[in-house]
DNA sequence: TTTATATATTTGTACCTACAAATGTTGTAA
DNA sequence: TTACAACATTTGTAGGTACAAATATATAAA
């Protein structure tokens, strides 16, 4: 029953959250875009020319957010990915990543990897695995209460 | 050299921050005030009466950010803290916690205590030490190239 | 004292996000 | 077929946040 690190933990926990993702943030947004956006970009890379239609993006985000409709307007301003009405549904819309999407995705791949690498220098693959495995756990107990 | 476990525990990372914060943010909402108001309050409490001024407030804050004077407004709006200018520096503010502000606080903590249990349930003590401890090496690892 | 520099906060602006209501489409029951 | 409910996305609106420029005050130098 310590209270204490119980909520000391929670702080650490957002406090790393935030760090990360500033970092992450900042080198996104020297090209152009936020972190959801890119996101949402390699989402549709991975699915390889398959359309993704909103909801399915909307379910794979890390963040899932309630507006996902004009993060990707944003993407189709700059050119980055494509939306369509779906022929066989007309309710839903099918969204691919375009060739300056991808080629977009490519030049951040290795800054990606550096800043990741850097992020977690500290830590060894086996502490590493360590923290999924807590993180996991914190995971799991959120998502049952929402099942509820 | 295992970029992929990089990349996921860095994922697995920032999905656990957004869920945290998301889950606190939805608590604080219904009373009326957002997760880096309550912090700001937090702040002020534990002052126990001296002032703090805006830089020290962003310091202390879990998650910096770039306009505490808006956040300010909004908890003056409240009733829940003061702001005077500091006659000694008036280049400086004094900000206070109101009595609104400290019952507000401690109408949260119970219902705060329980949301931080319910969070980290699935961790023994042990394993809430080891995930500071983890989580710490991050935190320094970023401070330490931003102090560059 | 005047000028310049540093410090502390505020303001203008533009963007991002949440939430709820609205729109358009499909499925289903009478 | 019509009416109604369910589904998928979009839009209106209001609030949150970042960033840079502006304001106001204090300190230091000439």
């Amino acid at each position: 029953m310590s209270k204490q690190l119980t909520k000391e933990t929670v702080i650490s926990l957002l406090r790393s959250g935030y760090k990360v993702n500033d970092e992450l943030s900042a080198l996104f947004k020297i090209h152009g875009i936020s972190l959801p956006q890119f996101n949402v970009l390699r989402i549709l890379r991975g699915r390889k020319g398959e359309a993704a239609n909103l909801s399915t993006i909307q379910e794979q985000m890390i963040h899932k957010m309630s507006n996902t409709t004009r993060l990707i307007d944003k993407l189709i301003e700059g050119g980055y990915v494509n939306r369509f009405v779906c022929e066989k549904n007309r309710r839903k819309i099918e969204i691919f990543i375009t060739k300056k999407g991808l080629e977009l995705l490519n030049s951040l791949d290795d800054k990606l990897e550096t800043k990741e690498q850097f992020l977690m220098n500290n830590l060894d693959n086996k502490e590493k695995e360590e923290l999924m495995r807590l993180l996991s756990k914190i995971q799991t107990s959120i998502i049952s209460e929402n099942k509820l």
